[in-house]
DNA sequence: TTGAAAGCGCTAACAT
DNA sequence: ATGTTAGCGCTTTCAA
């Protein structure tokens, strides 16, 4: 099936053919239907190989993330594979496992391939990404270069509003001795959200903020960060994410300390797994499926209007606060 | 970068060029090592646009699944992306949202772009896919098309086989009276669960199967079964999938019911989620990373070899069983 | 062992 | 509004 088929059959030029596809409105309606017709009639499909190679173009994109199997990277993924696939854009998924070579490694493979890459949570250092930025389309989730003087189009989650959500909910609760379990220290969101609980519990009243330290982001990590957590003598702690939370909540209730009877817990994220455990997470993250959305928009933005990587490329997603059965006021609240 | 600059850079014809990269044994040891030096220092990447045109063969092959965020899918789309990748294939994902019709319509889409597809669960009725098989080269994953005379490259999970290492387990426990919590009645691996510890109940002596019913394969699901299985009168429960043994575990601690104490319980596929929980639950379930590698080795000898969709190329994946801590000998069992 | 040349199917100038 | 035509970069006969 090719334009040659279409041609022969609705009676016109391969030119026309393809122009009644690509640019409908510059053909007379009389011919725009009939080569439709018989679009349809053979089935007809544009073969993407050769419209690449003309246009210069592949129709597909790739998200790159470090680990597929993590609830927030599918999220993630799954909106940008919904609205690309909705937009006619192929999505090309690479799972680095959170190696920073397979990464590198893939990007350049895929560069001179695909229209556009989206990279989220790079483990990739910030020089070798300025790098990278300034000869690819490319589109970052999680990840701000600014500093750099880099100006890069990028999705980023407001973790500091976030961490504030999360401790202005602990504070109306009651609460005025919160802990924080870190996770690694050299990730990005971690700096941000210990940066933001600190700071929001600076601001507030008789607030004292305890950092337990820095842990694996897993589940873990967070049986690991019990003890600690628990021998803080804080009345609520605000995990790293949700992982780590549920990792609190399992070794917790092992030992006997009831969430939230004894404390009060809150993750980060707000995947689903929050929703799993007993009782249920509450939880402040944003949207991942929106993030995912945002970062092909911003993406074919870009590739579609041969835009500049210029500033005003930004979309900040504010967390939201998905309050369930995990906090409640202390257990002295009344008596204080 | 293209075949001429390579070509212009170590003194032969493109052709030569093409040959050092895609023959390296049809051309001389001498020439070969000039070009392949050209190609490094210039950084060249065949145009896969270019090339797949010239070949009809595109170097990408798709993976379907019903949703990427279900952990049981992201693992397999996990294996998948990493053998595809070491063997230079580009995997294109798509999450079809559980609807048969956007399946049916990818499928069309993608067809004749790509070299093959891998269908996992897929959501269509069998004679559609039987009409797919017919025309495309693809591989599916938990769907046997077999009874309908449609041979077609498979990898399945041996979901009896795992029935009976579930019941098994508990019997070796002691258990004896044993509830099964199944999923949508309409799905193949339900089918084959339900069977399978049926089958293998009424294989073992004094072994009673409770069936509960059918409920939605998620969290809710177990919540909204875990009365009934309680009242069946069982010692041990065995949830349709780990999603499903979440929910009745969480729902039984609120309700004052602890496992492994007063009920064993059991879930099935072993994903990530079941390390989540206190207990953390014992579950059989097949490695889910490895059905995605098979499934992606199947296809690729199909489109690599030209092999035509002969039977023999069945890979039938067997369920480990990963004991926790959900899972003891029944509370009388020394009294017994 | 190497080179010359045809063309994969499509799109976009350019011409009508 | 429509047709003619020249390639996009590569692979692969065919010839040398």
């Amino acid at each position: 099936m090719t334009v040659h088929d279409v041609a022969a059959r609705s009676g016109v030029s391969i030119a026309t053919v393809s122009r009644a596809l690509r640019e409908p409105h510059r053909v007379s309606e009389d011919t725009r239907d009939r080569v439709l017709a018989a679009v349809r009639d053979l089935g007809y499909r544009p073969n993407r190989a050769a419209s690449s190679l003309r246009r210069g173009r592949t129709g597909v994109i790739a998200l790159v993330v470090p680990d597929i199997v993590n609830p927030y990277f599918s999220s993630l993924t799954k909106g940008a594979q919904g609205l690309s696939r909705e937009r006619g854009y192929g999505l090309v998924v690479v799972d680095t496992t959170e190696l920073a070579e397979v990464e590198a490694e893939e990007i350049a493979a895929l560069r001179s391939q695909i229209d556009g890459i989206i990279l989220a949570s790079s483990r990739l250092p910030d020089d070798r990404l300025a790098e990278i930025m300034s000869t690819t389309t490319c589109v970052l989730i999680n990840r701000d270069l600014s500093e750099l003087g880099v100006t890069a189009p990028t999705v980023t989650i407001d973790e500091r509003s976030g961490a504030r959500t999360a401790v202005g909910h602990l504070y109306e609760l009651g609460h005025r001795r919160i802990a924080y379990v870190g996770g690694p220290e050299r990730s990005w969101s971690q700096g941000r959200r210990a940066h933001g609980t600190r700071e929001a519990a600076a601001e507030l009243d008789g607030v004292t903020l305890i950092d337990v330290g820095s842990f694996a982001p897993d589940v873990d990590g967070g049986r690991a960060a019990a003890a600690a957590a628990r021998d803080s003598g804080a009345t609520a702690v605000i995990a790293y994410n949700d992982l780590v939370a549920l990792g609190l909540l399992a070794r917790w209730s092992e030992t006997g300390i009831r969430v939230p009877g004894d404390v009060s817990l809150m993750g980060f994220d707000n995947t689903f797994v929050a929703e799993l455990s007993s009782p249920r997470l509450t939880s402040v993250g944003a949207d991942l499926t929106e993030c995912g959305e945002l970062a092909v928009e911003l993406l074919l933005e870009r590739i579609d209007h041969h835009e500049p990587a210029e500033a005003g490329l930004h979309r900040v997603v504010t967390p939201r606060l998905a309050v369930r059965d995990s906090t409640a006021p202390p257990a002295d609240a009344d008596r204080g």
